[in-house]
RNA sequence: GGGGUCUUAGCUCAGCUGGGAGAGCAUCUGCCUUACAAGCAGAGGGUCACAGGUUCGAGCCCUGUAGGCCCCACCA
């Protein structure tokens, strides 16, 4: 069968071809194998409301590199997919597509509203899944998993109960963060702050008896409606006589206390504060130290409650205004000042959030937090890179209970039951639990949870958990979890502490972070900015390897990127090189198998390249084992394109043309043997044109199931490098020369190599016939001294060799002058500097032997360089 | 206010445990050399932000300064 490869480079055609035959043969499928090591890897599940966006295809293109790599390597290699509900991304979604058709949550009730929802997640739920099948994720597709599936639904309900019962689960009414426009609870970590342009509004506020008032500034003057005290400073003296009196609220006109607390700064403003509990968390705070009453002025979608007349039912912003006016009616406003002050939003729909009093359930957080942060502290779990610990300590240190009821319907439900008789209420498993008192039937709490709580448990429920499962056995603690920083406090804590309180150990060894890509001008990607770039349409115009390639190269870990369509380009060239490389070897091999050849028959540039390769191996896997993802890829780029590529398949072509070159069968052997070595190295990197080489190639039936390279002993050939350098060293100062003289490659002219060593005699010799070809030589000799060399020849060197070439055109003797000065600078500088670190005692005291003799080395070589500089401008001069 | 991170060629970025500064793109000069012009061969271009310190030796380690970015934090 003719090895053979389409004269074009076309990622498209083959590319889905080849991602559907992967499917078919099951080759993402990981399954327990007890005579093989496991790798784990659990997908962050994309959200179903999500498109696949250049975030997603950097953490995916990541995850596959890495599990194609263990794969290779012979590992039961189990990449995990799935998808995430989002509760209030999904909801928001079918409330608006609903209400096109003039119904509403409420309308349809909660039964059929969630009918509607899981509808939709069937229509559009798998639209991230096939995007991240174009990028060439080999997920185990049979074991996508969901988080509102049984199993993970399952999981839920266990941790609640069981954090329950522990009590590390409470239901409670405190202060907490609404979102107007959800309209449902938010925890801490889903509020983003922004800083606002505000206003800072001085009030004065009349004391009760009529002997004077007090001045205090504020940014919400709505809130007056709900203040219960003014609050100062203990310490402070100016205010020592006012603590235990009262005061008229402005418009309000209700009386409120003068109180005393630590919390107010008497630094800031008038060093008086007013006290809204049921608008403010330090308020609260304040308030339930000092028994304040709480008074609630906000409806939940951030309206004036009924009770004030003249302001219910405006919003937030309209009642401030009408307010503020009323204020300055009444004299009791000083002066506005602009002010700009840190406002939380709603990390979902940026409305600004509204701090409210409610009741909510609760993860106490402080015991489970301890042992997340032993298990970092101990190496357990390892960041990568690693300053992100410090990120996690601290977010982890400072952490309060997590806020997690949620007032909507998409979402697993709180399995907790009332009793609407005697208030009894129970948590359990029982759909339909009877009241263990009055044995009447219960009513189930309205609310669902975070998302964030079924996702803590993403790499445990996805295994079977609570069932001992084998997978659960053979996979679990997964190895390594790959997600942006952005992601660390709402899923990375939260598996860990979830992980360790429940499976008694941590969900991975590794938390490998990325950065975020950006767009040509370092901005993030989003929609509003209308800059985002979609990884699909790279896919159609360069393909997925390509993308794939530009997204972890020159890049380090941990580190933003920018996306810039040229290095898309870049990367499109290097498939193309690897490709038509390819075409080339396949060219040139015979139609049946490449015989297997000896070590005793390969030539010295052979040894070279395999030695070149074999070394490569090493480094690569290396780097891979270190999460060293883009340094590896340089290595790749560098090594297929420069020496493979540039210089051994240039040095090759000789013994191909034409049937009577001995070393010809040496020659096929080894361009097969390096190139299948490069693919497969390059596999996880680009999987589908490596794949597409490889079985043209190759009678085995897919690179994703072949071995990974290893670094051979016997293809360590130190000698053959060195030789081969030393040509390579040749070729480009004859290419120099005759590139400073503008001298055409079809040019050729005589190459004499003069040199007294033997060896260096004998590695010119051996490499002639390629040594000629790259060098443009119409001939090639080799001798001991210049004898029959022209006065008017070109010389330039190398070490213990001059190479002269003599041209029929006239040498510019000063130019050739000037060359050599340059040179003889240079060597003085090495020379000065080498003989400066020889000659420093506390060098050659105190530096590891290797290196000294490393600067002897060089300082002997740069001697007899000067020496050649030396002689041939004499042999211009003279 | 606390913490993190960055500052390296014209641009965007690599640089792994300290041992003679790299890549891609851009620029300049030659080449249609029968795998590839999406290419080949050359060239130019850097006080590695600044100041100290540790070290035989610092882009890399330590301290400080300046500027940029990010995260966290209850100053109304």
């Amino acid at each position: 069968m003719a090895k053979e490869l389409a004269k074009n480079y076309n990622p498209s055609e083959m590319e889905a071809k080849t991602y559907e035959r992967w499917m078919t043969k099951k080759y993402f499928h990981a399954k327990v194998d007890k005579n093989k090591k496991s790798f784990t890897i659990v997908m962050p599940p994309p959200n179903i409301t999500g498109q696949l966006h250049m975030g997603h295809a950097l953490d995916n293109t990541l995850q596959d590199i890495l599990i194609r790599f263990k794969r290779m390597q012979g590992y039961e290699a189990l990449w995990l997919p799935g998808t995430d509900h989002a509760s209030i991304a999904t909801e928001a979604r079918v409330v608006e597509k609903i209400k096109e058709e003039g119904l509403s949550k409420e309308s349809l009730g909660r039964e059929k509203f969630l009918d509607r929802v899981w509808e939709w997640k069937e229509q559009y739920g798998g639209r991230i899944v096939s995007q991240l099948k174009k990028i060439g994720s080999s997920c185990d597709w049979d074991r996508e998993r969901f988080t509102m599936d049984e199993g993970c639904s399952k999981a839920v309900n266990e941790v609640f109960i069981n954090l329950y019962n522990k009590g590390q689960i409470y239901r409670g009414e405190r202060i907490i963060n609404w979102c107007p426009h959800c309209l449902t609870s938010i925890s801490d970590a889903e509020v983003e702050y922004e800083d606002q342009a505000g206003h800072f509004w001085h009030l004065r506020y009349p004391l009760a008896d009529g002997s004077g008032y007090i001045n205090l500034a504020t940014t919400r003057p709505e809130t007056l409606l709900g203040d219960t005290a003014v609050a100062v400073n203990p310490k402070d003296e100016r205010y020592k006589d006012f603590v235990g009196k009262m005061l008229i609220l402005p418009i309000v006109h209700r009386e409120i206390p003068i109180i005393a607390d630590d919390y107010v700064d008497m630094e800031f403003g008038t060093g008086v504060v007013k006290i809204t509990p049921a608008h403010d968390p330090n308020d609260f705070e304040v308030g339930m130290r000092h028994n304040l009453e709480i008074i609630n002025v906000l409806t939940e979608d951030a309206k004036i409650v009924e009770d004030y007349k003249k302001y219910a039912g405006m919003d937030r912003y309209e009642a401030r205004k009408a307010i503020v006016e009323d204020l300055e009616a009444e004299g009791a406003l000083v002066k506005v000042e602009d002010y700009n002050h840190n406002v939380g939003i709603c990390y979902r729909c940026k409305t600004t959030v509204e701090p409210r009093v409610s009741k909510q359930w609760f993860v106490a957080m402080q015991k489970l937090a301890k042992p997340a942060i032993e298990a970092v502290k101990e190496g357990k779990t390892k960041f990568v890179p690693q300053h992100f610990d410090k990120t996690y300590y601290h977010w982890l240190e400072g952490i309060r209970d997590w806020c997690i009821s949620r007032q909507l319907w998409w979402g697993h439900q709180i399995p907790a039951f009332y009793c609407d008789d005697c208030e009894e209420m129970i948590v359990t498993k029982e759909k339909n639990p009877i009241c263990p008192k009055c044995k009447k039937p219960m009513r189930q709490d309205p609310d669902t949870l975070d998302t964030w709580f079924s996702s803590a448990l993403w790499p445990f429920s996805t295994l079977g958990w609570p069932d001992k499962t084998e997978e659960l056995d053979y996979f679990y603690p997964t190895d390594v979890l790959v997600t942006g920083y952005d992601i660390i406090f709402f899923w990375v804590i939260r598996m860990m502490f979830s992980g360790l309180e429940h499976t008694g150990e941590v969900p991975f060894h590794t938390v490998f972070i990325h950065g975020l890509v950006r767009d040509s001008l370092g901005r993030k990607m989003s929609k509003s900015l209308g800059n985002g770039i979609d990884p699909l349409e790279v896919i159609e115009k360069y393909g997925a390897d390509a993308l794939r390639f530009t997204l972890i190269t020159g890049n380090a870990p941990g580190n933003d990127m920018r996306f810039y369509w040229e290095k898309v380009e870049a990367s499109r060239n290097f498939a193309n090189k690897v490709w038509n490389a390819s075409r080339f070897i396949m060219m040139n091999m015979p139609t049946e198998e490449v015989e297997e050849v000896s070590l005793e028959e390969l030539t010295p540039a052979d040894k070279w390249i395999l030695s070149k390769v074999n070394t490569l191996a090493k480094e690569v896997t290396e780097n891979l084992e270190k999460y060293e993802i883009g340094i590896a890829a340089q290595k790749l780029y560098d090594f297929i394109w420069e020496e493979f590529c540039d210089w051994y398949i240039e040095m090759v072509k000789p013994r191909l043309y034409g049937e009577e070159d001995r070393t010809k069968k040496a020659a096929l052997y080894t361009l097969n043997t390096v190139l299948l070595q490069s693919l497969k190295l390059l596999h996880p990197y680009m999987p589908f044109i490596t794949e597409e080489i490889f079985t043209n190639l190759s009678q085995e039936e897919s690179i994703m199931i072949s071995s990974w390279p290893v670094y051979k002993e016997e293809w360590n050939f130190a000698e053959e490098e060195r030789s081969i350098e030393t040509i390579k060293e040749a070729v480009r100062e004859i290419r120099n020369v005759r590139a400073g003289m503008n001298v055409p490659p079809s040019k050729k002219a005589k190459v004499f190599v003069v040199s007294e060593k033997e060896e260096i005699k004998k590695i010119f010799q051996e490499g002639s016939v390629f040594f000629a070809a790259l060098g443009f030589a119409s001939q090639v000799v080799i001798q001991s001294d210049k004898e029959g060399i022209g006065e008017d020849a070109v010389s330039c060197m190398i070490p213990n060799a001059v190479i002269y070439m003599p041209f029929d055109q006239l040498v510019d003797v000063e130019k050739e002058r000037e060359r050599l000065k340059k040179e003889e600078e240079k060597l003085n500088k090495e020379l000065a500097r080498v003989n400066g670190m020889l000659s420093n005692p506390n060098f050659v005291g105190k530096a590891p032997k290797k290196k000294i003799d490393e600067e002897k080395a060089k300082l002997e070589k740069y001697n007899q360089m000067m020496e050649q500089v030396k002689e041939q401008l004499s042999r211009l001069n003279g």
